[in-house]
DNA sequence: ATGTTC
């Protein structure tokens, strides 16, 4: 990326001033190295985010941000409903409320030893993975629009885990305000068979072990130590919400012209937040995430019955569930002013700090689980939200490594098998009912998510707690 | 991300 039109504003955010249609500024953060190596089309984005109707303050991209449908994928911004402020299907992204789950084990790396061929197999038969593969389950409408409304509470009202887990979920494993009857039929004859399953593209579940710890603190808090076997599981709304997606982005697109807001690109096509339309996608898309909720709560269920049958010493209790593609009613301060305003992140994850009134009691003290996927060969990472994220980013950061490289690149430079018996030699595990699957996200198509995450850290979005490394790894 | 292109 080309930084001359940046100023740079401390060593790790970059500010565009507002030039043309642009209302507010456009801030990046990320060290130099990262600048140099992101995607051109950042700029273009996150600078057009900034035209539409009603932003406040500024728009925001995340260190690991690249190119994404209208708005970056690694991109925050926040609407004023009382001032013409917009909410955007192409802002929160297809895969609505996709998101990241970690669990505790009780496990050591050692007692994984012996049994690590045992879990990856095991893992991979029981854990539907893939495109288009359905799950244990078959819902009928009403369950369906129970499991919308009802989110991961509803799942474990059907048996798939219990109410302790739901304290562990951001907004306690329920979105208020959802509108199951704003889904189209056409959105849930898509879903009704795939509750309970990973998707595929970026979508994971993970056994990995703590490999370090930066803060001892926050780290006992968290549960963390050195050589901790824990469970990531990454993934959200599957077919749902991609079709909520689909169905509104046609809506909003007409709609646009309809309430006089130019559009700097066609992808950013959105709808007043006060419109029956804007409120109509806002139902639709709470119900997509319920749906991401509740598929990972189902997932949790699976996963405990396959540890209960290969490691039964182990006890799967939920660490955090997090979000990072949402759309989300929140107050915030800005020019000295507390405001409800909704916040779009798209490829960022919320990273409320200490003492914030939704984290459960036992994060109070230290602010809340920042759960960043990396890639299947590289590391993951949890951080912890600070209090100057608030003014910073409206409590957000980066979700990932993000990738370096297209899909269609990586399959020229890399075989699948390649990569599998690669990650083997180095000791990890990987199943994936597609080979290509695996060559399009090999390690090297991605960036370096320690230099994203270090970059996060140093920006105030969040702080390191502790990194994780993979031993076994199920693939869609 | 996605019944990997209505």
């Amino acid at each position: 990326m080309d930084l001359s039109r940046f100023t740079k504003r401390g060593e790790f955010a970059w500010e565009v001033a507002p030039r043309e249609a642009m209302h507010v500024p456009a801030i990046v953060y990320a060290d130099e190295a990262l600048m140099h190596a992101m995607d051109e089309k950042v700029y273009t984005q996150v600078t057009n985010v900034a035209k539409l109707p009603g932003i406040v303050k500024a728009c925001y991209a995340m260190p690991d941000a690249h190119w994404g449908y209208g708005f970056p994928i690694g991109g925050v911004a926040a609407f004023d409903p009382a001032r013409d402020g917009v909410v955007s299907a192409g802002g929160v992204g297809f895969d609505i409320s996709c998101g990241v789950r970690c669990l505790h084990t009780g496990l050591h790396k050692e007692d994984l030893e012996a049994n690590q061929k045992r879990l990856v197999d095991t893992l991979f038969e029981r854990i539907p993975c893939g495109v288009g593969r359905t799950g244990p389950m078959r819902l009928r409408r009403k369950e369906l629009d129970a499991m919308l409304s009802g989110g991961a509470e509803w799942a474990v009202s059907c048996g798939y885990g219990t109410r302790v887990d739901l304290e562990r979920i951001e907004e306690r494993g329920c979105m208020r305000g959802a509108r199951a009857e704003e889904v189209s039929a056409q959105a849930k004859d898509r879903q009704c068979e795939q509750m309970g399953t990973l998707g595929s593209g970026n979508h994971y579940l993970e056994v990995q072990h703590v490999a370090k710890v930066f803060d001892y603190e926050t780290g006992s808090v968290f549960g963390l130590s050195p050589g901790d076997i824990v469970v990531s599981i990454h993934c959200g709304s599957r077919a749902l919400g991609h079709q909520i997606g689909t169905d509104f982005l046609k809506k909003m697109l007409a709609a646009s012209a309809e309430y006089g807001i130019k559009l700097p690109d066609r992808e950013l096509a959105c709808a007043p937040i006060e419109s029956p339309l804007g409120q109509s996608y806002l139902g639709a898309m709470r119900a997509g995430i319920n749906c991401a909720l509740a598929n990972r709560q189902i997932i949790t269920y699976l996963t405990r019955q396959v540890f209960a049958d290969v490691l039964p010493k182990a006890n799967l209790t939920l660490l955090y569930d997090v979000s990072h593609n949402t759309c989300k009613e929140e107050v915030h301060v800005v020019d000295g002013k507390r405001m409800p305003l909704y916040v779009h992140r798209k490829g960022a994850t919320r990273a409320l700090g200490p003492g914030h009134p939704d984290l459960p009691a036992a994060f109070h003290p230290v602010g809340q689980p920042v759960l960043i996927g990396g890639t299947m060969g590289t590391a993951s990472y949890v951080l912890v939200g600070t209090m100057e994220s608030a003014a910073l980013s409206f409590s957000s950061a980066c979700h990932g490594a993000g990738r370096a490289m297209s899909r269609h690149q990586a399959v020229r430079h890399w075989r699948g098998r390649e990569v599998l018996d690669e990650l083997a030699t180095r000791g990890i595990l990987v199943r994936s009912p597609s080979m290509r699957a695996l060559a399009e996200e090999a390690p090297l198509a991605y960036k370096d998510v320690s230099a994203v995450v270090d970059a996060a850290d140093r920006a105030g979005l969040a702080r390191k707690v502790a990194k994780l490394e993979p031993v076994v790894c199920i693939k869609g």
